[in-house]
DNA sequence: TGCCAGGCCGGGT
DNA sequence: ACCCGGCATGGC
């Protein structure tokens, strides 16, 4: 796994993710791209900052129909209006609305408490722990078992934490690491990994591939 | 034109 | 403990 990290980053170079100028904005856009192109929460993101609500404080005032208009281009809008609040809600109750106050308490605890928050699963969770917190975990998303699936590294049943486990167990357990494996990871997959096509021959990742038969799309 | 995009929840087996 | 339908917009 170290040289396909070194791959990746002589192929790509770092990505200095998650887009986004404040811890704020990045849990924001973790809830907002579930399931959802990065250019239509790009937008509703715009949409907030135009205006100034990009702020737990601003955010936690606004009422569901305003925030919902707002963020209509990301699609599920009425479910992630509630999802956002659910958040803010806890944000401001806990930390008083300060992210950079998150910071203070473990990982472990940090995951079970956003893990709590009605609307964020596991992989919003890990990145706002890992992007917005900085905390050292490694955010699993579908290209992540859609590429480590299709080069063979593990079977398409696994579930989120089997690939967690997987891809922490051979990495270094920092942050700037774990943060630039996923980041370059979506981009692999964006690029290389399509669904319903498995040909992956201009995939850097190639030479990575097990060589006992042909790639199976998940 | 259908398929797809950086999931998650709730109800039913 | 899984399995599935629902949730919605915009680009290709």
């Amino acid at each position: 796994m170290e040289d396909v990290f070194k791959t990746l980053v002589t192929e790509l170079g770092p990505q200095r993710w998650w887009p986004g100028d404040s811890p704020f904005e990045i849990a924001v856009g973790a809830i907002l791209t579930q399931n959802t192109n990065w250019q239509n929460v790009a937008r509703a993101i715009a949409n907030l900052k135009q205006r100034d609500l990009l702020s737990p404080r601003a955010m936690h005032q606004l009422p569901f129909d305003e925030l919902a208009e707002l963020i209509r281009p990301a699609g599920y809008f009425r479910l992630k209006t509630k999802r956002l609040m659910n958040f803010v809600r806890w944000l401001m109750d806990r930390f008083d609305g300060s992210m950079d106050a998150m910071s203070g308490v473990s990982q472990s605890t940090l995951r079970e408490e956003l893990l709590a928050i009605n609307g964020i699963g596991p992989e919003t969770a890990d990145s706002i722990l890992l992007y917005a917190v900085a905390k050292p975990t490694f955010v699993v998303d579908a290209y992540t078992h859609r590429i480590a699936v299709r080069h063979g590294w593990i079977e398409p049943e696994a579930g989120y934490e089997d690939l967690k486990d997987y891809f922490e167990s051979r990495l270094p357990d920092d942050v700037s690491t774990l943060n630039e494996m996923h980041a370059m990871l979506v981009v692999i997959g964006k690029r290389f990994c399509r669904p319903r096509e498995a040909r992956c021959d201009q995939c850097p990742l190639k030479p990575f591939l097990p060589d006992h038969g042909p790639l199976m799309p998940e």
